[in-house]
DNA sequence: GTCTATAAGCAGATAGAC
DNA sequence: GTCTATCTGCTTATAGAC
Protein backbone atom coordinates (compact mmCIF):
# COMPACT_ATOMS: atom_id res chain seq x y z
CA UNK A 1 0.00 0.00 0.00
CA UNK A 2 3.14 2.05 0.86
CA UNK A 3 6.12 2.71 -1.40
CA UNK A 4 6.89 2.53 -4.94
CA UNK A 5 3.13 1.07 -5.65
CA UNK A 6 1.38 3.99 -4.98
CA UNK A 7 4.01 5.65 -6.85
CA UNK A 8 3.44 3.95 -9.75
CA UNK A 9 -0.34 3.96 -9.38
CA UNK A 10 -0.44 7.50 -9.22
CA UNK A 11 1.69 7.87 -12.10
CA UNK A 12 -0.30 5.71 -14.17
CA UNK A 13 -3.13 8.13 -13.39
CA UNK A 14 -1.46 11.25 -14.05
CA UNK A 15 -0.08 9.97 -17.20
CA UNK A 16 -3.68 8.91 -18.36
CA UNK A 17 -4.91 12.06 -17.61
CA UNK A 18 -2.59 13.83 -20.18
CA UNK A 19 -3.39 11.41 -22.73
CA UNK A 20 -7.31 11.24 -22.21
CA UNK A 21 -7.46 14.60 -22.07
CA UNK A 22 -5.85 15.37 -25.43
CA UNK A 23 -7.04 12.19 -27.61
CA UNK A 24 -10.24 11.95 -25.98
CA UNK A 25 -11.19 7.76 -24.24
CA UNK A 26 -12.02 6.82 -27.37
CA UNK A 27 -8.74 8.17 -29.43
CA UNK A 28 -6.21 7.18 -26.96
CA UNK A 29 -3.70 4.50 -26.70
CA UNK A 30 -3.07 2.23 -23.81
CA UNK A 31 0.79 2.51 -25.32
CA UNK A 32 0.93 6.09 -25.49
CA UNK A 33 -0.15 6.12 -21.87
CA UNK A 34 2.45 3.80 -20.50
CA UNK A 35 5.23 5.36 -22.40
CA UNK A 36 4.22 8.38 -20.67
CA UNK A 37 4.38 7.17 -17.47
CA UNK A 38 7.07 5.72 -18.17
CA UNK A 39 6.12 1.91 -17.56
CA UNK A 40 5.04 -0.96 -19.17
CA UNK A 41 1.75 -1.56 -20.91
CA UNK A 42 1.03 -4.43 -18.87
CA UNK A 43 1.51 -2.17 -15.94
CA UNK A 44 -1.56 -0.55 -16.97
CA UNK A 45 -4.59 -3.64 -17.01
CA UNK A 46 -2.29 -4.96 -13.51
CA UNK A 47 -3.56 -1.45 -11.71
CA UNK A 48 -6.56 -0.60 -13.32
CA UNK A 49 -7.53 -3.86 -15.42
CA UNK A 50 -9.00 -2.75 -18.75
CA UNK A 51 -8.69 1.07 -20.43
CA UNK A 52 -12.49 1.32 -19.78
CA UNK A 53 -12.03 1.64 -15.85
CA UNK A 54 -9.12 3.98 -16.70
CA UNK A 55 -10.46 6.21 -18.41
CA UNK A 56 -13.64 5.93 -15.96
CA UNK A 57 -11.23 6.68 -13.03
CA UNK A 58 -9.96 9.49 -14.87
CA UNK A 59 -12.87 11.25 -15.89
CA UNK A 60 -14.03 10.67 -11.88
CA UNK A 61 -10.88 12.92 -10.98
CA UNK A 62 -11.39 15.41 -13.79
CA UNK A 63 -15.48 15.53 -13.20
CA UNK A 64 -14.60 16.41 -9.09
CA UNK A 65 -12.15 18.60 -9.70
CA UNK A 66 -14.34 21.06 -12.03
CA UNK A 67 -18.01 20.46 -10.28
CA UNK A 68 -17.94 20.53 -6.80
CA UNK A 69 -15.88 23.28 -5.59
CA UNK A 70 -18.42 25.71 -7.66
CA UNK A 71 -21.15 23.99 -6.33
CA UNK A 72 -19.86 25.10 -2.86
CA UNK A 73 -19.36 28.28 -3.73
CA UNK A 74 -22.88 28.74 -4.90
CA UNK A 75 -24.16 27.21 -1.49
CA UNK A 76 -22.64 29.19 0.39
CA UNK A 77 -24.01 32.45 2.48
CA UNK A 78 -21.88 35.00 0.59
CA UNK A 79 -24.07 37.55 -1.80
CA UNK A 80 -24.92 36.85 -5.39
CA UNK A 81 -22.70 39.18 -6.43
CA UNK A 82 -19.77 37.98 -4.56
CA UNK A 83 -20.56 34.23 -5.63
CA UNK A 84 -20.48 35.39 -9.02
CA UNK A 85 -16.93 36.94 -8.69
CA UNK A 86 -15.61 33.85 -7.44
CA UNK A 87 -17.01 31.43 -9.56
CA UNK A 88 -15.43 33.59 -12.48
CA UNK A 89 -12.08 33.80 -10.92
CA UNK A 90 -12.12 30.13 -9.61
CA UNK A 91 -13.19 28.55 -13.08
CA UNK A 92 -10.51 31.43 -15.51
CA UNK A 93 -8.03 30.62 -12.92
CA UNK A 94 -8.11 26.83 -12.67
CA UNK A 95 -8.63 26.44 -15.99
CA UNK A 96 -6.09 28.21 -17.57
CA UNK A 97 -4.12 26.16 -16.24
CA UNK A 98 -5.25 22.52 -18.00
CA UNK A 99 -7.17 24.25 -21.82
CA UNK A 100 -8.28 21.02 -22.44
CA UNK A 101 -10.04 20.16 -19.55
CA UNK A 102 -13.45 21.73 -20.53
CA UNK A 103 -13.32 20.16 -23.88
CA UNK A 104 -12.53 16.64 -22.01
CA UNK A 105 -15.28 16.78 -19.99
CA UNK A 106 -17.86 17.95 -22.53
CA UNK A 107 -17.23 15.26 -24.58
CA UNK A 108 -16.62 12.63 -22.62
CA UNK A 109 -20.29 13.24 -21.37
CA UNK A 110 -21.82 13.60 -24.17
CA UNK A 111 -20.34 9.98 -25.39
CA UNK A 112 -20.68 8.31 -21.86
CA UNK A 113 -23.34 9.68 -20.64
CA UNK A 114 -23.76 6.69 -17.80
CA UNK A 115 -20.26 8.15 -16.43
CA UNK A 116 -22.23 10.79 -14.62
CA UNK A 117 -24.63 8.53 -13.56
CA UNK A 118 -22.50 6.38 -11.80
CA UNK A 119 -20.04 9.49 -10.70
CA UNK A 120 -23.13 10.52 -8.82
CA UNK A 121 -24.30 7.68 -7.22
CA UNK A 122 -20.70 7.54 -5.71
CA UNK A 123 -20.31 10.38 -4.90
CA UNK A 124 -21.66 12.39 -1.18
CA UNK A 125 -24.29 10.52 1.35
CA UNK A 126 -27.24 12.08 -1.20
CA UNK A 127 -27.85 11.19 -4.40
CA UNK A 128 -31.57 11.31 -4.73
CA UNK A 129 -32.82 12.79 -7.61
CA UNK A 130 -30.54 15.26 -9.04
CA UNK A 131 -28.02 16.42 -6.68
CA UNK A 132 -27.77 19.67 -7.61
CA UNK A 133 -31.10 20.62 -6.66
CA UNK A 134 -30.91 21.55 -3.20
CA UNK A 135 -28.02 24.15 -4.26
CA UNK A 136 -30.90 25.52 -7.32
CA UNK A 137 -33.26 25.59 -4.45
CA UNK A 138 -31.34 27.83 -1.95
CA UNK A 139 -30.04 29.93 -4.56
CA UNK A 140 -33.35 30.37 -5.92
CA UNK A 141 -34.17 31.77 -2.47
CA UNK A 142 -31.82 34.06 -2.16
CA UNK A 143 -32.81 35.42 -5.44
CA UNK A 144 -36.11 35.85 -4.82
CA UNK A 145 -35.79 37.39 -1.55
CA UNK A 146 -33.31 40.07 -3.91
CA UNK A 147 -36.18 40.57 -6.23
CA UNK A 148 -38.76 41.43 -3.37
CA UNK A 149 -36.56 43.93 -2.18
CA UNK A 150 -36.13 45.34 -5.80
CA UNK A 151 -32.05 44.94 -5.70
CA UNK A 152 -32.75 42.07 -8.60
CA UNK A 153 -33.40 41.15 -11.80
CA UNK A 154 -36.03 38.20 -11.57
CA UNK A 155 -34.08 34.75 -13.19
CA UNK A 156 -34.81 31.29 -12.63
CA UNK A 157 -31.78 29.94 -10.57
CA UNK A 158 -31.22 26.92 -12.64
CA UNK A 159 -30.40 29.75 -16.08
CA UNK A 160 -28.76 31.64 -13.59
CA UNK A 161 -26.10 28.70 -12.99
CA UNK A 162 -26.23 26.94 -16.75
CA UNK A 163 -25.55 30.69 -17.69
CA UNK A 164 -22.64 31.09 -15.22
CA UNK A 165 -21.08 28.48 -16.06
CA UNK A 166 -21.80 28.91 -20.18
CA UNK A 167 -19.69 32.16 -19.68
CA UNK A 168 -16.71 30.35 -18.49
CA UNK A 169 -16.38 27.33 -19.47
CA UNK A 170 -17.02 27.47 -23.16
CA UNK A 171 -14.35 29.46 -24.67
CA UNK A 172 -12.01 27.17 -23.43
CA UNK A 173 -14.50 24.52 -25.12
CA UNK A 174 -14.15 26.54 -27.93
CA UNK A 175 -10.64 27.29 -28.00
CA UNK A 176 -9.29 26.07 -31.28
CA UNK A 177 -12.25 27.66 -33.14
CA UNK A 178 -11.30 30.94 -31.65
CA UNK A 179 -7.97 30.63 -32.47
CA UNK A 180 -8.45 29.67 -35.76
CA UNK A 181 -11.50 31.89 -36.90
CA UNK A 182 -9.84 35.35 -35.13
CA UNK A 183 -6.00 34.33 -36.02
CA UNK A 184 -5.13 33.76 -32.45
CA UNK A 185 -1.96 32.23 -30.85
CA UNK A 186 -1.49 30.89 -27.53
CA UNK A 187 -0.87 34.35 -26.24
CA UNK A 188 -3.69 36.32 -27.47
CA UNK A 189 -5.88 33.38 -26.14
CA UNK A 190 -4.47 33.60 -23.02
CA UNK A 191 -4.81 37.41 -23.04
CA UNK A 192 -8.32 36.85 -24.03
CA UNK A 193 -8.92 34.89 -21.15
CA UNK A 194 -7.23 37.74 -19.22
CA UNK A 195 -9.48 40.42 -20.43
CA UNK A 196 -12.15 38.49 -20.00
CA UNK A 197 -11.11 37.44 -15.96
CA UNK A 198 -11.84 41.69 -15.68
CA UNK A 199 -15.05 41.95 -17.71
CA UNK A 200 -16.86 39.29 -17.01
CA UNK A 201 -17.53 39.81 -13.58
CA UNK A 202 -19.15 43.24 -14.26
CA UNK A 203 -21.41 42.14 -17.75
CA UNK A 204 -22.96 39.33 -15.47
CA UNK A 205 -23.48 41.43 -12.48
CA UNK A 206 -24.82 44.36 -15.03
CA UNK A 207 -27.19 41.50 -16.39
CA UNK A 208 -28.54 41.03 -12.80
CA UNK A 209 -29.68 45.02 -12.62
CA UNK A 210 -33.31 45.44 -12.09
CA UNK B 1 -23.84 12.09 -61.55
CA UNK B 2 -27.48 11.30 -61.04
CA UNK B 3 -29.92 8.70 -60.17
CA UNK B 4 -28.82 5.66 -57.61
CA UNK B 5 -25.18 6.77 -57.43
CA UNK B 6 -26.11 10.52 -55.91
CA UNK B 7 -28.75 9.31 -53.64
CA UNK B 8 -26.35 6.47 -52.30
CA UNK B 9 -23.63 8.97 -51.49
CA UNK B 10 -26.07 11.11 -49.71
CA UNK B 11 -27.76 8.43 -47.72
CA UNK B 12 -24.03 7.74 -46.51
CA UNK B 13 -23.61 11.25 -45.40
CA UNK B 14 -26.34 11.02 -43.36
CA UNK B 15 -26.26 7.39 -41.72
CA UNK B 16 -22.40 8.95 -40.87
CA UNK B 17 -23.55 12.01 -39.50
CA UNK B 18 -26.08 10.43 -37.59
CA UNK B 19 -23.45 8.24 -36.16
CA UNK B 20 -20.37 10.42 -36.02
CA UNK B 21 -22.31 12.77 -33.73
CA UNK B 22 -23.29 9.97 -30.92
CA UNK B 23 -20.34 8.29 -31.19
CA UNK B 24 -17.50 10.81 -32.32
CA UNK B 25 -15.18 10.24 -34.86
CA UNK B 26 -12.66 8.05 -33.20
CA UNK B 27 -15.67 6.17 -31.28
CA UNK B 28 -17.62 5.26 -34.14
CA UNK B 29 -17.12 2.01 -36.34
CA UNK B 30 -17.69 1.85 -40.46
CA UNK B 31 -20.08 -1.12 -39.63
CA UNK B 32 -22.36 0.60 -38.23
CA UNK B 33 -22.11 3.55 -40.35
CA UNK B 34 -22.64 1.20 -43.21
CA UNK B 35 -25.70 -0.20 -41.55
CA UNK B 36 -27.42 2.88 -40.57
CA UNK B 37 -27.10 3.33 -44.35
CA UNK B 38 -28.39 0.23 -45.45
CA UNK B 39 -24.99 -0.39 -47.39
CA UNK B 40 -22.15 -2.43 -47.33
CA UNK B 41 -19.41 -1.49 -45.13
CA UNK B 42 -17.16 -1.59 -48.74
CA UNK B 43 -19.42 1.17 -50.14
CA UNK B 44 -18.35 3.68 -47.77
CA UNK B 45 -14.80 3.81 -48.66
CA UNK B 46 -15.80 3.35 -52.48
CA UNK B 47 -17.21 6.78 -52.19
CA UNK B 48 -14.72 8.53 -49.36
CA UNK B 49 -11.93 6.01 -49.49
CA UNK B 50 -11.17 6.51 -45.82
CA UNK B 51 -12.79 7.07 -42.28
CA UNK B 52 -11.01 9.71 -41.93
CA UNK B 53 -12.25 11.78 -45.15
CA UNK B 54 -15.80 10.41 -44.30
CA UNK B 55 -15.20 12.22 -40.89
CA UNK B 56 -14.01 15.07 -42.80
CA UNK B 57 -16.74 15.63 -44.77
CA UNK B 58 -18.92 15.43 -41.87
CA UNK B 59 -17.51 17.86 -39.89
CA UNK B 60 -17.36 20.31 -42.74
CA UNK B 61 -21.05 20.17 -43.20
CA UNK B 62 -22.08 20.20 -40.17
CA UNK B 63 -19.53 23.29 -38.85
CA UNK B 64 -20.53 25.13 -42.30
CA UNK B 65 -24.27 24.89 -41.07
CA UNK B 66 -23.56 26.28 -37.55
CA UNK B 67 -21.67 28.69 -37.39
CA UNK B 68 -21.74 30.79 -40.80
CA UNK B 69 -25.28 31.71 -40.73
CA UNK B 70 -24.78 33.17 -37.02
CA UNK B 71 -22.13 35.15 -38.85
CA UNK B 72 -24.25 36.43 -41.17
CA UNK B 73 -26.34 38.14 -38.87
CA UNK B 74 -23.55 39.83 -36.69
CA UNK B 75 -22.61 41.50 -39.81
CA UNK B 76 -25.85 42.51 -40.89
CA UNK B 77 -26.64 46.45 -40.71
CA UNK B 78 -29.26 45.36 -38.32
CA UNK B 79 -28.96 46.97 -34.72
CA UNK B 80 -27.10 45.23 -31.76
CA UNK B 81 -30.29 44.41 -29.97
CA UNK B 82 -32.06 42.95 -32.81
CA UNK B 83 -28.68 41.04 -33.91
CA UNK B 84 -28.77 39.57 -30.08
CA UNK B 85 -32.59 38.54 -30.76
CA UNK B 86 -31.87 36.52 -33.87
CA UNK B 87 -28.75 34.92 -32.98
CA UNK B 88 -29.96 33.65 -29.35
CA UNK B 89 -33.75 32.48 -31.66
CA UNK B 90 -31.72 30.87 -34.33
CA UNK B 91 -29.15 28.81 -31.87
CA UNK B 92 -31.80 27.51 -29.38
CA UNK B 93 -34.32 26.97 -32.76
CA UNK B 94 -32.12 25.06 -34.86
CA UNK B 95 -30.33 23.26 -32.46
CA UNK B 96 -33.03 21.95 -30.16
CA UNK B 97 -33.83 19.81 -33.36
CA UNK B 98 -30.38 17.95 -32.91
CA UNK B 99 -28.73 18.33 -29.29
CA UNK B 100 -25.86 16.35 -29.49
CA UNK B 101 -24.54 18.89 -32.52
CA UNK B 102 -22.66 21.77 -30.29
CA UNK B 103 -20.77 18.43 -28.31
CA UNK B 104 -20.17 16.96 -31.60
CA UNK B 105 -18.20 19.93 -33.01
CA UNK B 106 -16.46 20.97 -29.82
CA UNK B 107 -15.56 17.39 -29.45
CA UNK B 108 -14.04 17.09 -33.21
CA UNK B 109 -12.27 20.69 -32.57
CA UNK B 110 -10.45 19.70 -29.63
CA UNK B 111 -9.13 16.64 -30.74
CA UNK B 112 -8.92 17.66 -34.85
CA UNK B 113 -7.97 21.11 -35.04
CA UNK B 114 -6.46 20.91 -38.40
CA UNK B 115 -9.88 20.21 -39.83
CA UNK B 116 -11.05 23.67 -38.64
CA UNK B 117 -7.55 25.14 -40.43
CA UNK B 118 -8.97 23.16 -43.61
CA UNK B 119 -12.19 24.59 -43.56
CA UNK B 120 -10.92 27.75 -43.06
CA UNK B 121 -8.93 27.28 -46.11
CA UNK B 122 -11.39 25.94 -48.35
CA UNK B 123 -14.03 28.92 -47.35
CA UNK B 124 -14.71 31.57 -49.10
CA UNK B 125 -12.39 34.08 -51.05
CA UNK B 126 -10.81 35.65 -48.15
CA UNK B 127 -8.99 33.65 -46.39
CA UNK B 128 -6.28 35.66 -44.56
CA UNK B 129 -5.17 35.52 -41.12
CA UNK B 130 -8.85 35.00 -39.29
CA UNK B 131 -11.63 34.93 -41.26
CA UNK B 132 -14.24 36.27 -38.36
CA UNK B 133 -11.65 39.34 -38.14
CA UNK B 134 -14.20 41.46 -40.41
CA UNK B 135 -17.00 40.53 -38.46
CA UNK B 136 -15.08 41.54 -35.18
CA UNK B 137 -14.09 45.27 -36.26
CA UNK B 138 -17.54 45.68 -38.00
CA UNK B 139 -19.16 44.70 -34.92
CA UNK B 140 -16.38 46.65 -32.54
CA UNK B 141 -17.21 50.22 -34.93
CA UNK B 142 -21.10 49.53 -33.68
CA UNK B 143 -20.66 48.97 -30.39
CA UNK B 144 -18.19 51.83 -30.54
CA UNK B 145 -20.75 54.57 -31.92
CA UNK B 146 -23.57 52.99 -29.39
CA UNK B 147 -21.41 53.93 -25.72
CA UNK B 148 -20.55 57.73 -27.63
CA UNK B 149 -24.06 57.68 -27.88
CA UNK B 150 -24.66 56.75 -24.26
CA UNK B 151 -26.60 54.01 -25.28
CA UNK B 152 -24.63 51.04 -24.69
CA UNK B 153 -22.06 49.85 -22.17
CA UNK B 154 -18.58 49.41 -23.18
CA UNK B 155 -17.79 45.84 -24.17
CA UNK B 156 -15.50 44.38 -26.47
CA UNK B 157 -16.51 42.85 -29.94
CA UNK B 158 -14.54 39.68 -29.25
CA UNK B 159 -15.84 38.77 -25.54
CA UNK B 160 -19.98 40.25 -27.06
CA UNK B 161 -19.40 37.46 -29.78
CA UNK B 162 -18.01 34.59 -27.76
CA UNK B 163 -20.58 35.08 -24.57
CA UNK B 164 -22.96 34.93 -27.00
CA UNK B 165 -22.20 31.75 -28.62
CA UNK B 166 -21.24 30.46 -25.04
CA UNK B 167 -24.72 31.22 -23.63
CA UNK B 168 -26.45 29.98 -26.22
CA UNK B 169 -24.47 26.49 -27.45
CA UNK B 170 -22.91 25.51 -23.89
CA UNK B 171 -26.37 24.33 -22.40
CA UNK B 172 -27.03 21.51 -25.24
CA UNK B 173 -23.09 20.58 -24.84
CA UNK B 174 -23.55 20.11 -21.21
CA UNK B 175 -26.90 18.34 -21.36
CA UNK B 176 -26.51 15.07 -19.91
CA UNK B 177 -24.67 16.89 -17.08
CA UNK B 178 -27.98 19.11 -16.31
CA UNK B 179 -30.20 16.27 -16.78
CA UNK B 180 -28.35 13.39 -14.32
CA UNK B 181 -27.66 17.03 -11.70
CA UNK B 182 -30.91 18.27 -11.67
CA UNK B 183 -33.01 15.27 -12.06
CA UNK B 184 -33.95 16.06 -16.03
CA UNK B 185 -35.84 13.80 -18.53
CA UNK B 186 -35.65 14.56 -21.87
CA UNK B 187 -38.99 16.96 -21.46
CA UNK B 188 -37.66 19.07 -18.87
CA UNK B 189 -34.45 20.12 -20.55
CA UNK B 190 -36.59 20.62 -23.50
CA UNK B 191 -38.38 23.22 -21.44
CA UNK B 192 -35.05 24.39 -19.69
CA UNK B 193 -34.34 25.48 -23.62
CA UNK B 194 -38.10 26.80 -24.01
CA UNK B 195 -37.42 28.86 -20.37
CA UNK B 196 -34.30 29.99 -22.33
CA UNK B 197 -35.44 31.11 -25.34
CA UNK B 198 -37.72 33.80 -23.62
CA UNK B 199 -35.40 34.90 -20.97
CA UNK B 200 -31.98 35.04 -22.67
CA UNK B 201 -32.29 38.16 -24.95
CA UNK B 202 -33.39 39.96 -21.81
CA UNK B 203 -30.86 38.89 -19.77
CA UNK B 204 -28.11 39.64 -22.34
CA UNK B 205 -29.53 42.63 -23.71
CA UNK B 206 -29.78 44.08 -19.48
CA UNK B 207 -25.77 43.27 -19.57
CA UNK B 208 -25.25 45.77 -22.35
CA UNK B 209 -27.43 48.41 -20.53
CA UNK B 210 -24.83 51.45 -19.73
C1' DG C 1 5.46 -5.20 -8.84
C1' DT C 2 7.37 -5.07 -13.22
C1' DC C 3 8.80 -6.86 -17.31
C1' DT C 4 8.70 -9.61 -22.22
C1' DA C 5 6.22 -12.13 -25.28
C1' DT C 6 2.10 -13.44 -27.18
C1' DA C 7 -2.65 -14.35 -27.71
C1' DA C 8 -7.19 -12.99 -29.43
C1' DG C 9 -10.18 -9.95 -31.53
C1' DC C 10 -11.47 -6.32 -34.21
C1' DA C 11 -11.50 -2.40 -37.44
C1' DG C 12 -10.15 -0.24 -41.66
C1' DA C 13 -9.16 -1.16 -46.12
C1' DT C 14 -8.86 -3.82 -50.62
C1' DA C 15 -9.67 -7.61 -54.34
C1' DG C 16 -12.57 -9.33 -57.23
C1' DA C 17 -17.20 -11.37 -58.58
C1' DC C 18 -21.63 -9.84 -60.12
C1' DG D 1 -22.42 0.60 -58.24
C1' DT D 2 -22.84 -2.90 -54.97
C1' DC D 3 -21.84 -6.99 -52.93
C1' DT D 4 -18.92 -11.06 -50.40
C1' DA D 5 -14.72 -12.51 -48.85
C1' DT D 6 -10.35 -11.58 -47.19
C1' DC D 7 -6.11 -9.31 -45.77
C1' DT D 8 -3.39 -6.56 -42.89
C1' DG D 9 -2.33 -4.15 -39.06
C1' DC D 10 -3.21 -2.54 -34.78
C1' DT D 11 -5.07 -2.66 -29.85
C1' DT D 12 -6.54 -4.53 -25.82
C1' DA D 13 -5.66 -7.90 -22.78
C1' DT D 14 -3.34 -11.99 -20.64
C1' DA D 15 0.40 -15.58 -19.49
C1' DG D 16 4.27 -16.28 -17.42
C1' DA D 17 9.27 -15.27 -16.27
C1' DC D 18 11.91 -12.50 -13.09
Amino acid sequence: MTGKDQDTEQRILDAAHAIFLKRGTAGARMQEIADEAGVNKALLHYYFRSKERLAEAVFARVARGLFPPVFVILASDDEIETKVERVIAHYLDTVSASPFLPGYVLSEMQHHPERIERLVETAVEAPAEGIALPVVAKLGAQIDARVRAGTLRPVAPDQFVVSLLSLCLFPFAARPLLQVSLGWGQEEFAEFIEARKRELPGFFLNALRP
